[in-house]
RNA sequence: GCCGAGGUAGCUCAGUGGUAGAGCACCGGUCUGAAAAACCGGGUGUCGACAGUUCGAUCCUGUCCCUCGGCA
């Protein structure tokens, strides 16, 4: 196999550059660009889950000419999750075959269940969740915790009571296999990142130049925010739709009520997208096999992009 | 200037004559179809300063400094 042909995966926290850095790399090889964001899926919310600016064209969204996949597409009511990502980046990638890809995004989960792929596991079932997430609601968590001892104890030992949804979920593949997670699972989504099917780049920012800018693009963003959230709410949605759960909109909707100041939303949303770039470098340093860049020692994004590439050709 | 309240963790504050706690923040971690999710672990401190009383003071006493109210 061609090892110029195989995909990029460039991940990094939240706001420090990832799609800059895609868009350069594509802009140099050529390539398409598949974004690995949970968020960016969404319709009406591309503003405040930083998606990038394109259009729709031949039915690809296009940024600046380049295909970006995975953005933009999907209902504010409807979920996504990592076997969504995985079955549709495969089908993306196999429909061009020779083709360079760009994997660029923060969702480290789903960046694991494509290139280690996934179990064969029966898919979420919103009812029997329903059910429950109820039934936890009135006996407690602890007590979910205790039926899912009685039917798999391997799966109760390794997750603590308080996680209520990976207890529901060991409980959801129990009910709907009869047998515990422990003996559905393989291990492989755990692996690390496989070397011969991918080179992956982090871009690793100082911490207060990342906290910095996440400020600024809190600042940036907060307003456009507001509008989204407003929209959403006049065509309908409801506030606690899945799409309406991204990140930062419940501030921009209390804001939207009066219920919180302006400056104490952006606030709120400067911190809790501090501690989700914190879980997204918690979850990169798994692997060891990424090429670590720290962006401030370049001065641009086809610097880096340039760099990359060196990289890959060694 | 006088009177009153107060100075304890990054912030808001609780507390005790035997060198301190909570919430949030922060740090570290977990992760198999919700992952921008859901969790687990950790106190990171000259208790404003200096004296005095005491075996022992963050706590009691005095002086000073600072902050916030009220009166001037």
């Amino acid at each position: 196999m061609d090892k110029n042909n195989l995909p990029l995966i460039i991940a990094g926290p939240t706001a420090s550059g990832k799609t800059d850095v895609a868009l350069a790399l594509a802009a140099l090889c050529g390539g398409e660009i598949i974004s690995v964001d949970s968020r960016q899926v969404y319709k009406l919310i591309n503003v405040g889950t930083a998606a990038p600016k394109g259009v729709w064209k031949d039915g690809f969204y296009k940024v600046g000419g380049v295909k970006y996949h995975l953005v933009d597409f999907l209902d504010l009511n409807e979920t996504f999750d990592v076997s969504r990502f995985s079955a549709t980046a495969g089908k993306i990638v196999s429909s061009n075959p020779g083709g360079k890809f760009i994997f660029a995004g923060g969702t480290g989960m789903y960046m694991q269940g494509y290139f280690c792929g996934m179990d064969d596991l029966p898919p979420a079932d919103k009812a029997l969740r329903a059910e429950l997430a109820l039934l936890a609601e009135q006996k407690g968590r602890a007590y979910l915790h205790s039926l899912l001892a009685s039917v798999d104890a391997a799966s109760a030992a390794a997750i603590p009571p308080g996680n209520i949804h990976r207890v529901i979920r060991a409980l959801e593949l129990y009910k709907l296999t009869g047998k515990p997670a422990s003996v559905l699972r393989t291990g492989k989504f755990c692996a690390e990142l496989p070397r011969e099917k991918v080179f992956a780049v982090y871009l690793d920012w100082e911490k207060p130049e990342l906290e910095k800018r996440i400020l600024k693009r809190t600042e940036l963003i907060f307003d456009p925010m507001v509008k989204e959230a407003e929209l959403a709410l006049k065509l309908g949605y409801a506030e606690d739709c899945p799409g309406l759960k991204s990140l930062g909109y419940r501030e921009a909707l209390s804001y939207l009520k009066g219920d919180l100041s302006k400056e104490k939303a952006m606030e709120r949303i400067t911190v809790l997208t501090r501690q989700y770039a914190k879980r997204q470098r918690t979850w990169f340093r798994r692997y060891e096999n990424m090429k670590i860049i720290n962006p401030a020692l370049y001065k641009n994004e086809t610097e880096i992009a340039e760099e990359i590439l060196l990289w890959k050709e060694r």
